[in-house]
DNA sequence: CGTTTTTGACCCGCGC
DNA sequence: GCGCGGGTCAAAAACG
């Protein structure tokens, strides 16, 4: 097999160094099917084809690891600076937060919202009819014990059902437009068992419409339906729970933090929690090794790079 | 044909 | 007592 590399349209500037940019080289091209998971050889002659260069070239090999070795570097620290930035942004606002719990406080409400106070903490995404209750009624005293929970889900914007995958047999039987929020309300009781007393509330947040509020309300009295583990999602955390509630996602930036409160608040056991840049990291690098177009498409710029280096030196 | 979803009507608690 | 708004019911429609 020879080292021959034929030209591509793919362009993709990888290179996060402005002083050494990639167009800077002729646009080079990768035969192959990217993608195709069916058909490896495209993928598989791009690795060869890199190998053949890179042993060539030992000297380049080293001068290119030391580069992206100092790119690997400077995304750190700019990863650094990102987390700082994220940890000053969050406490500047929960100050605004802390401040607008006091002025609602200071000024009386309309109406007495429903709901416990379980939503004011956790409430952050949740509906405003959920939260800032009163103390003392005998309602909301049952329903403290009624084991109400919340939980936060990324959704697709443009999907509007209010379908949450959590395991469990819902069976829909309402839905409302409440006042406070455009997109409707579903209501779900647990359909497993007939006796079984859990509801479950849908609807997306007003403040993010991507995001799917669902509160849970009492306990199955019925064995788990076995829950298939993760079926909330990719970006969401499985959560050993001591009550009915299996799941406590993690989803998002900030929710991160509510989605552990919430868990916390519902005596749900004790959790670790990677950072979270730990988990952007690792959400960013599991994401960029599974797109096998990514992966063809970084070999070709490399692969370019390579070539141009050996074509300048002769 | 059984199950699930939709949706308008109704119920009930709360504030005025 | 009345009106508002959230929650529930139940008949009809849709679905598999």
């Amino acid at each position: 097999m020879d080292c021959s590399i034929e030209d591509t349209p793919l362009n993709i500037d990888l290179n996060v160094n402005p002083s050494h940019r990639i167009d800077e080289y002729p646009k080079t091209e990768l035969r192959g099917d990217f993608g195709d998971e069916g058909k490896p050889t495209g993928r598989q002659e791009e690795i060869l084809t890199i190998w053949c260069s890179l042993s060539k070239q030992p000297d380049l090999l080293i001068t290119e690891l030391n580069r992206m070795s100092s790119e690997n570097k400077q995304l750190t620290e700019l990863l650094a600076i990102v987390g700082e930035n994220y940890s000053a942004m969050r406490s500047q606002l929960a100050k605004l937060k802390q401040s607008n719990s006091e002025s609602e406080l200071s000024s009386p409400r309309k109406r007495k919202p429903r709901g416990d106070d379980y939503f004011h903490v956790t409430g952050r995404y949740g509906n405003t009819d959920n939260c800032c209750s009163d103390e003392g009624s005998s309602k909301r005293a049952k329903e403290a014990k009624a084991n109400v929970s919340t939980i936060y889900l990324r959704a697709d914007p443009s999907d509007k059902s209010l379908v949450v995958k959590d395991g469990y047999q819902w069976r829909k039987y309402g839905q409302k437009v409440t006042r406070d929020n455009p997109s409707p309300r579903a209501y779900y009781k647990c359909s497993y068992a007939p006796t079984c007393p859990v509801k479950k509330k849908v609807q997306r947040s007003v403040e993010d419409p991507s995001i799917l509020v669902a509160s849970y309300e009492g306990e199955h009295n019925h064995n788990n339906s076995s829950p298939a583990q993760g079926s909330f999602g990719l970006s969401q955390v499985l959560v050993p729970g001591s009550n009915s509630l299996p799941y406590c996602p993690t989803i998002g930036l900030d929710l991160v933090e509510t989605g552990l409160r919430s868990c916390a608040k519902t005596s749900v056991a004790e959790v670790k929690v990677p950072s979270l840049q730990q988990i952007l990291v690792e959400q960013m690098a599991s994401t960029l090794t599974r797109n096998s177009s990514f992966t063809a498409e970084l070999a070709a710029v490399i692969s370019s790079k390579i070539l141009d280096y050996d074509l300048a030196e002769k």
